[in-house]
DNA sequence: CCCGACTCTGTTCACGTAAACATTCCTGGT
DNA sequence: ACCAGGAATGTTTACGTGAACAGAGTCGGG
């Protein structure tokens, strides 16, 4: 009278909680487990009557099908893994939201990790604990100075990335950067500007790099002087802080800010320094945030088509995924077209 | 000589692509599957010289754990999901950032589902994409006209939930709506305003229903006429299209909106319009975005503790995770203090 | 009336892992 | 020298699912 064999309650083995499984539904329904399988799947054909049986019995039990076993079983998750840098700041939010949204239309999920600072560790960090197996692909946006062999990726992993640094290793799509900043440049001086200057973004940032460089080979090409360029950190505070210098020197006609934020800021700081935009500043943004046509005056900027971007992302993994293998020598670009608004104009005539 | 036994290569039995097992790294290591697993978890002690062998073993052969099965054998998954409204859209992507920053630091990653609209169905489709089981807990941000009980959650599933709707059947945590538009309201009143005009969130919206009923509740406790209400979109179009027809009327000087992108909408319509802000019009908006202290007027406005609120949503989920028991009864507020900034000023003289 | 084809359902098995239990080996106290 | 007790490792087993295969029943054509 030692080894009694209680019927069920489950858990004797020490397994974890867990609900009812598919063969609790099955012997509910008096059918085998396989049959449940096949209700719950969908695949294989079943009879109305039993099909309803089992579908009763699933309601009744409060079956749903343990996402981990069917995993397991399938080899795959339906889910992809995205890292981000700084989820809230600007268009980039676009872009995640597109390719969760592509995903969601494929049936994947997509799991989100942000990391605080795109250095090599963090980002790591994050393919980490992205866990190398809870996922299908992987699409990184913006790594910055992360360096592809740093990360330690399975080697089967499908990547797809919308990071200049990582052309050459992985799949890439990206915006053109360097066509859009030179049409911004190019509206500045064709407007009149002996010069721009340059609001860039941090220096260990990939985007901004090119946006610099556009910007200096654009001046370069036309013969104008380069004034020095004033480094931001992509925040509308930044480009208030900076706004404030460029405000007191009379010789600043026209601007060009790397992302509309520090563009926002700057505008805020020759507002209040009682500089008139675009009468006596004229400023250019990049990346066209929802806002920018409504801020004050609405914003000449360089549009990313972030979502366009999202969504080619999302097909870059999938096709990886459909044809088993990796796509290394594919580099998309996107356009990036000048949006003008208003807050650019001819400098005033003074003499 | 029929049933020949061929060393490995698998994939014979229909099971899809997978790397090397924690077995093929026993065999290489020389040692049983357990010890790898041991290793792996560093849960049960290894010799030093063992552990290094089977840690070459993994990277011989490019070992990583399979997810599925660890989850399977341990019964979760260290995933949240993560249901929100428009990604991009105002603050919430700052709760959404708390949330995934928040789950980080306790080893969960979290699985976005953006819904469209906030209707019931897509809620609805979004749990079921969710798949009842990839996850250990669910988040609901803004939810809006879903009802509880229609979204057939697994009975066992740990939720919480940053919306009003759901209050009283799963645990909550929500900013002051009605706080903060009452101390926004009478900011305005005090000021000198003999009332004030209310541009509100769609009114499928509980924060936008909320926000309303604390405007007009405001105004009529203060004995003063309760004008018209404005719907908008929460997006700045909407704000901007709303503002046109605003600026015609001379009559209104203070307009409480209820998101700072219809803020930044309307005011740019006020610009347009020639009607000074704040000096013929003060304006009020609420979330308080990274952008709003750079509008031009830097805007007045309710914060919202984004941060904050994703942090404790992310507590609540793991209390239950620990307790192993739903909280239903749970309803914490997180304070929605007033920002004075310039958008706001006494009214003109006039008479 | 029989046979083949088709439809529906059941049985067996393996996916990769980790808990529980079993075994081996070593250390130190007497 | 012997044994108790612990540390390290091995063996067995089950997690829930779905693919592969097998068997049972049905229908229609010759």
């Amino acid at each position: 009278m030692s080894n009694q064999a209680k019927p069920s309650r489950r858990g004797v083995k020490g397994h974890p909680k867990s609900g009812p499984s598919i063969g609790d539904v099955a012997r509910l329904a008096g059918v085998s487990a396989q049959t449940v399988s096949r209700v719950s799947t969908g695949a294989d054909p079943v009879r109305p009557e039993t099909k309803e049986r089992v579908l009763d019995a699933m309601r009744e039990l409060g079956y749903t099908p343990n996402h981990a076993a069917r995993a397991l079983r399938r080899g795959n998750f339906r889910s992809i893994g995205l890292i981000a840098h700084q989820v809230i700041r600007t268009g980039e939010s676009k872009t995640i939201e597109a390719v969760i949204e592509a995903a969601r239309r494929e049936g994947y999920s997509v799991s989100l990790v942000d990391v605080e600072t795109p250095s090599s560790s963090d980002v790591s960090d994050a393919v980490q604990q992205l866990n190398h197996q809870a996922i299908d692909g992987l699409i990184i946006i913006r790594a910055e100075t992360a360096t592809p062999t740093a990360l330690a990726l399975p080697p089967t992993l499908p990547v797809a990335v919308s990071d200049s640094r990582f052309i050459g290793h992985h799949p890439a799509i990206g915006a053109d950067q360097a066509g859009g900043s030179r049409a911004a440049v190019q509206h500045l001086l064709d407007l009149g500007h002996k010069t721009v200057h340059h609001l860039a973004g941090p220096d260990d940032s990939g985007p901004a790099d090119l946006r610099a460089t556009a910007w200096r080979q654009t001046l370069e090409e036309a013969g104008r002087k380069v004034p020095a360029i004033l480094r931001g950190s992509w925040s509308a505070d930044s480009g208030y802080e900076l706004g404030k210098l460029l405000a007191k020197r009379k010789d600043v006609t026209a601007v060009f800010a790397a992302n509309d934020e520090m563009a926002c800021g700057l505008i805020h700081a020759l507002h209040q320094a009682g500089r008139a935009v675009p009468q006596d500043v004229s400023v250019v943004g990049f990346d066209d945030i929802d806002l920018a046509e409504h801020f004050w005056p609405p914003l000449t900027t360089v549009r990313q088509q972030f979502q366009q971007i999202g969504n080619e992302l999302v097909e870059l993994i999938l096709r990886q995924l459909r044809q088993r293998a990796p796509l290394t020598d594919f580099h998309g670009t996107v356009a990036a077209p000048l949006i003008v608004r208003e807050s650019t104009a001819a400098p005033r005539k003074r003499r």
